[in-house]
DNA sequence: CGGGATCCTCTTTGATACTG
DNA sequence: CAGTATCAAAGAGGATCCCG
């Protein structure tokens, strides 16, 4: 995803961005937290295998939205945190979240 | 997409219902302009094939994200509009148009 | 005009190893 | 711990033709 056909609008550029099958998830736990590390994100959302995980976190930092810190110690030890630009989301994904729980609570009971 | 796997969390959730290929601009361009036809919105996503435009139409629909009025005339007529839970996106597509509209300036000049 | 049905291709995702 | 590599399966997407 990271190199991606030049958007036609600004919703479709967005979507691009945090559209991915588990990045705005990847984006809130993150920013929930300030700072995880790999096998943090990981427990969090159980469902993603390592190499999508990987993947998704690769573009992310490709396209500038999180940082990542690789200490170099035995064992290894990474730290993922926002960028000041995947930072600006913050507002979005709390509306998202808001709105995602309204339609959980009236689809599952 | 209609058939989703239970969301374990409310981002996911929403992500679920926008995040297919020409959703949130399908949306976008329904709440701008309170009512299109079928022909109107595929002038205004010109990439998109009949097929994609009509699945995620069907699928918007089914989720209750927007309402479908057909007149029973010839020729055909199908009107396009958001319902209430579609226009309570109005905030956060808002937000999206702008956040993006910041990615693009930097990226493509 | 507003799609549906088919067929076919390409990308995404998953499973299952393996490694510095 | 934090991933990569490889292979196979699934799904999304495009092209084309058709229809009420």
């Amino acid at each position: 995803m990271t190199n991606k056909t030049k958007p036609l609008c600004a919703i479709e550029a967005s979507m691009q961005l945090i559209g991915g099958k588990y990045k705005a998830v990847i984006i809130w736990h993150i920013m929930r937290n300030n700072v995880l590390r790999y096998s943090e994100i990981r427990k969090r959302i159980p469902h993603a295998t390592d190499k999508m995980l990987a993947q998704q976190l690769r573009e992310l930092e490709a396209d500038g939205l999180l940082h990542k810190t690789i200490y170099p110690v035995v064992p290894p030890k990474t730290e993922y945190r926002l960028t000041e630009f995947g930072q600006s989301l913050a507002q979005i994904l709390n509306l998202l979240d808001n709105w995602g729980e309204v339609y959980l609570k009236e689809r599952y009971n």
